[in-house]
DNA sequence: CTTCATATTATCAAAATCCGGAATGAAATT
DNA sequence: AATTTCATTCCGGATTTTGATAATATGAAG
């Protein structure tokens, strides 16, 4: 329960069966070919036995399928059926992500977008800049809400018994000499964020990269979500990301707008869908 | 192990957390918008707390995530990201498919493409034929060795000690009465296939069927899988049926071709590609 | 603002599953 | 035929899972 959740996990945990068991079809997915059982015990450095168990499993359960003649597996019609549906969920997501691409082009920077999950921000969508820039934190990253601009203009805009509770979570931990570890100086700038309308990171998680969060609302107004521009300071001082601003604010609406979209296609029972 | 595999089971067992973790996701996977943890509950007919617990789990995987300002749960980016890849695989499937679809438009029937998986005969691809019929047993389907061509013809082909294993798993349930349920009887016919070189379902399995089935070779020449053709007796007597298959021959011998073509991309170190 | 109905999350002891080393069996390679 | 590699089965101890119950949060209605 006090589970570490400084980083993002970069290949999941595999304590229980169901996080080893998609371990072994996300191994066989990202790999495009036919693979063994040894050869996944291998790559996943687990026991061939349950390996083993595993693919069994699977194969009885159609999602994986031994390639016809060889000995490897690949993912079954059942498999692929799913990835199918997943994918056309993925319409709402594309209107987005071009919001956030424009969002890049005109900030000349890399533009995150994030909410709340697991007790930590999780990157929800990006688009990274094309300046050569070593530091990538992927989609489906986990970083500390304390001290990331996304992060606390989220908090900034949780109900307090929530935010206190997220905190409660989290050790604080002082990634840099900049990173705030003390509660009342947290609040103190959660009321200053929400006066503002926006949060920054003045390398409180990163040495030497410098943030600017704004919040993204619901249809009913409350703040669901943040957009952000992260840069080096070298190329973007403080000065300058807040210059930056305006132009996240405007994404930030127009992400709301498409939200008010999907709103109108629902709005039917339950059972109605499947 | 006696499981009752008679047919193919339509939304899985449930009975390990893996599927019922599978299941959450493909119910959200299908469903195509955002479901909260009781709607899920009442979809898959499970109880609360058990979905709220395998929700949570697949939140911190990254693989939901709460959708933004609502309280459903959506596809997460790492779910995406998998979905990609599998769809990736599928170019490789797509060749076959192809080929499946030219034999389909010269016998003007629905053809199939089956394997043997999980102690039954598994569609692992299928082109229908225009024609108006009801009957639809669909990819992903799992359908008795016994009694249909393919799983004949697979029969025939495997080493005799498997054949021995593969049918003591089954009952041989009378599924017409043109059902072979003697294993003498069928010893005798599989000797049969084996010199003809293709199979006949004369509605073994399903009264007014009639299917013809040959083999497909791996590049070492042994018999991996079968292709077929199948309609009403109505529309493809016996002796119709026969006449495909030197159509059916030919198919099969191309979907070899391809897999040659695949062995010529392989043969690096395991660790090379991930 | 308070109350009520509904949905979500936490708890916990009993029960079932999972685990993986070691042994065995099958198949490819030399 | 011998050798090596890979796949599969076994099994009892350890860990996880389970789901009724209860506490809590949320949102609507009064």
């Amino acid at each position: 329960m006090t589970a570490p959740l400084h980083l993002a996990n970069p290949l999941g945990d595999r304590s229980s069966v169901s996080q080893k068991t998609f371990a072994v079809m996300e191994c066989i997915g990202s790999s495009g070919r036919p693979l063994t059982v040894s050869e996944i015990a291998v790559l996943l450095d687990m026991p061939t036995p349950t390996v083993h168990r595993i693919v069994h499993q699977l194969e009885m359960d159609g999602l994986l399928v031994q390639e016809a003649g060889s000995r490897g597996y690949v993912p079954g019609p059942r498999l692929f059926n799913f990835a199918l549906n997943v994918f056309q969920t993925a319409v709402r997501h594309g209107s987005k992500h071009a919001i956030l691409e424009r969002l890049s082009a005109a900030t000349g920077e890399t533009c995150n977008f994030g909410i709340i999950s697991g007790g930590a921000l999780l990157y929800a969508d990006r688009v990274e800049a094309s300046w050569p820039f070593g530091l990538r934190y992927e989609v489906g990253s986990r970083v500390p809400l304390h001290c990331t601009s996304m992060g606390k203009m989220l908090l900034a805009h949780q109900p307090k018994r929530r935010r206190e509770h997220l905190l409660s979570l989290s050790d604080l931990h002082a990634y840099t000499d900049t990173t705030m570890t003390e509660i009342p100086a947290l609040e103190e700038q959660f009321a200053q964020i929400r006066t503002q309308g926006y949060s920054v990171d003045n390398q409180e998680f990163l040495a030497g990269v410098i943030c600017a969060a704004v919040p993204v609302r619901d249809v009913r107004g409350k703040v669901c979500a943040a957009v952000a521009v992260s840069a080096p300071q070298a190329r973007m001082p403080m000065s300058v990301a807040v210059q930056h601003v305006p132009r996240l604010l405007a994404a930030a609406e127009e992400i709301s707008a498409t939200w008010a979209m999907d709103e109108a296609e629902e709005g039917e029972d339950v059972h109605a869908r499947i």
